[in-house]
DNA sequence: TGCCATATTTTGTCCACACATAAGCACTAA
DNA sequence: TTAGTGCTTATGTGTGGACAAAATATGGCA
């Protein structure tokens, strides 16, 4: 039995068809409408029932097999994946994902500096003559637990950053709002254990595991905007991702 | 000064012309033919001058900024990213990954079982009834030097796994000669510090730092075909990724 | 000169159609 | 009975055209 669409479709909503599609397919997944391994009905006929073409059909079909929601084989059909596939990790911020998750984040300015960059910090932002960075440390909690140790260095011709600033709304959202479009973000995630000073700030200790993130984001210019080196306690946190053959 | 594109096409390959386009302008950003933060000449042009319509040129640039190695701009044009962008954490394995970076992996094999699942192991791989799993713990090394200690489980339904093929071959080698086509993989990276047992395998201190990996391997029939629980030295391993935004 | 309306350029979305290719199935012939 | 052959179905690839929307450049007017 091949499972039929009930989505509703805005041809005057700004969002594109597609788009409604993919969050209508994601919704019914999501909501158990549609069971995990149960077939769909054809490109062609899922199209004709939503008055949609097929490529715009397959647009959005497209977007949900590489977030790993279906699955497609050729002369047989699309599947729905066998269950509790997560999101794929978003370029997103921590700020985002506890808000997302119904808490509370509150943010410590430890440090705050700015000035001319060192050569290190120089070079992987690839700055160029004459611009410098704002130099930070804050410390992530949420409610009463602390969570991160987030040393950032941001480029200082971008838009201005104050630590009540960092303070309120975090650093991701300053930027947004100061019109930087992030567009992808190299990330490498290890592990280290804890030392005098980081164990006392997260309130754990001394050796206990931590989880480390090293990133550095560009935006839709192609300028290295941001890098930070954070730590997390880890048996608070830890990423999770779906990966997606192609 | 917008670049044009020197790439050939071959129609009569079996490769999908966008594909070919794809590793086209891969090649050329690779070899710095394409400089980072160039300009690309109009979608309409390029596919002109490769005789492509411009569906199937979009398409293939799709991908690439999927990549995150071009970036568009509505009414601007296509850029190439700025450098340095490391390739999307892929659904590979270990194995690969160090045969790809010219290292002679070996592998151990401490215990190997097989027969009916625990309960928590049958709900993870949503086993149906009678179906058993291969459970078997193994020691990676490159070299002389120890780097992960991996456990997993694998439905017997699948593939018959020996000792010496593990050995030999690594796990997803034999999978994918058994024709398990690989879809998608749920993981979750953490942290930990190691005990006795890691420690002593690992030839490392106990109270060291390891990166913890749970994954979750899915087949293109919707199958959740693998599950494992690695650690790996975190002096010697890190995960790295490139996230896009949508 | 300075500012606003307009034109141009370029990507974004959508549609209609055609043919290729893989998988599975039923039927046929040895 | 069984292996192969061809039909059917569904996705994969590629083309053509049309219009929308965003960013920028242009030019005219106060």
């Amino acid at each position: 039995m091949a499972a039929s669409l009930n989505i509703p479709i805005d041809r005057s909503s700004p969002v594109p068809l597609y788009h409604q599609v993919v969050q209508g397919i994601e919704g019914m997944i999501r909501s158990g409408a549609l069971e995990p391994g149960s077939k769909l009905e054809n490109e062609i006929e899922l199209a004709a029932q939503l008055n949609l073409s097929r490529p715009t059909m397959r647009k959005a079909m497209d977007e949900l097999v590489r977030a790993g929601l279906l699955v497609r084989k050729r002369g047989v059909g699309t599947q729905v994946v066998a269950s509790q596939v997560r999101r794929h990790l978003e370029l997103s911020s921590l700020w985002d994902d506890l808000s997302r998750g119904g808490k509370a984040p509150s943010t410590k300015v430890l440090a705050f500096r700015h000035g001319p960059a060192e050569a290190d910090i120089a070079d992987t932002l690839q700055l160029p003559p004459g611009v410098g960075v704002y130099h930070f440390t804050r410390l992530r909690s949420v409610g009463e637990k602390p969570l991160a140790l987030m040393e950032n260095w941001v480029r200082d011709d971008v838009a201005e950053l104050t630590e009540g600033g960092l303070r309120e709304r975090g650093m991701y959202q300053i930027l947004r709002d100061a019109g930087v479009n992030f567009r992808l973000a190299n990330q490498r995630i290890g592990a280290t254990v804890a030392d005098e000073y980081q164990a006392s700030l997260l309130e754990t200790a001394p050796g206990s595991a931590l989880v480390t993130m090293e990133r550095t984001a560009v935006d839709d210019t192609g300028r290295h905007v941001e890098t930070g080196r954070h730590v997390y306690r880890a048996d608070s946190y830890s990423f999770e991702m779906t990966l997606v053959s192609r």
